[in-house]
DNA sequence: TTGGTGTATTTTGAATGCATAATGCCCTTT
DNA sequence: AAAGGGCATTATGCATTCAAAATACACCAA
């Protein structure tokens, strides 16, 4: 039986706007209208403006004073910020992964990372990517480490709206395949040190930023050219 | 001339709680009371509450549904991650630091490490606390990366309470001295990757969470006994 | 006593109301 | 026509109010 939850609807209502803002129905830079998602959330506004509070301690949002709430958008420099901060905390998780991590566990991602050279040959981009976040996710757990969970949680919350936005080039994948089949060989060897340094110079978390540049002001041309 | 800044109450109030917390007015598990907090203050509820939330999502407060809040309490293992956490973030400010650091700004660090044996060989722990503080704060600044800078605050704002508390045993500073000397060998030289790793083992980081252990459990049983 | 039930009190959650700051628009002036 | 000033409108910040949940406490029964 499961406990009974009952959650504040601060945390509803955060929750929903989190979705808007990655889903993009809130563009970055947009300003938010709290009128506005009252209605639509059939809420008063105070707790609305609760979670606008939350959002904006999380870096989602930018709240200022008297000016209301706006989508946060980032610069290159800031995603390029986050990004190196990301492939930190990735490194620690592989270092703590290899202490904790169970056989079955390590198993288990031998055969995501199977399925996911699969897909790779197939040349099935969309199943790829959710297979290799599935494997990123599980060795983040393995890592068992709540405040590191949180946090990479976090900033990669900031980042998605951009990262689901990459190009994938084919030496880029190969390249990100290869990287894959090192961590996979480091794990089997619980070998900590090496898996740590494979993820913290992961492509995935490198490269991409050299194509994300071009993503990031292609939108904010258009922005401009909108306005 | 600088900027005319109004900010809004319930971030004033969030830093007063926040000062609260770290001064240990309020104590780890001790139940904040809204009413109470409000008088003093001299505030009303609403934004006691938004910055109640706000604290909450910092990892400073526990928010229990309908049953108010509660200054956190980091059991040890929580503690030991935070530090570990904190250990892979000095280690990317390490790298980052070399590759942006000015020479002036290494000067500058070379002078705080000059400070900092000063205080050692005269064995002025408290001043050596502080400059050594210093040293990582500017290495943390000289890395330049927005997001780094904020997460390391927020944790280390969660676990000052515990930091301050630490004993340093003779074994432990000397090898804390030689550590830094390591350290700024390895900054005068550049080599990221060589300080990264120093900071990254960092004893400060791993030994301290040994005596640590000690602290929390004998605060956790003084408040048994008190209750 | 002890355990449980029901009521009163306190505390929290959310909505509303009010004061103030910001925005938009029209009008004047040059 | 463009720039600036003033008024009306709107949005924000905070206080207050109302409703619901949790807590405390007294009372009763076993």
């Amino acid at each position: 039986m499961s406990k009974i939850q009952h959650r504040n609807l601060y945390l509803e209502v955060a929750d929903r706007v989190r979705e808007l803002i990655e889903h993009g129905e809130l563009e970055p830079g947009e300003r938010i209208s709290e009128k506005n998602l009252c209605e639509r959330f059939g809420v008063s506004r105070t707790p609305l403006r609760e979670a606008l509070k939350v959002l904006t301690t999380e870096g989602l949002v930018d709240l200022l004073p008297n000016r209301g709430a706006r989508v946060i958008q980032l610069s290159i420099k800031q995603v390029k910020d986050t990004y190196d901060l990301m492939s930190a905390l990735e490194g620690l998780s592989g270092e703590l992964a290899c202490q904790q991590i169970s056989d079955a566990g390590i198993e288990a991602i031998c055969a995501l990372h199977e399925r996911m050279l699969e897909h790779y040959r197939k040349r099935e981009l969309a199943e790829y990517f959710a297979v290799n976040q599935q494997i990123h996710e599980s060795i983040l757990t393995a890592a068992n480490n709540e405040p590191l969970m949180e946090m990479y949680n976090n900033l990669n919350q900031r980042v998605k709206r951009v990262r689901y936005s990459k190009k994938m080039t084919d030496e880029f994948w190969s390249k990100a395949v290869e990287d894959h089949e090192e961590m996979v060989a480091a794990l089997k060897l619980r070998d900590g040190k090496r898996l740590g340094q494979i993820l913290r110079d992961h492509l995935c978390n490198k490269l991409e930023v050299v194509s994300l540049a071009g993503v990031i002001e292609d939108e904010a041309l258009l922005k401009q050219a909108n306005a």
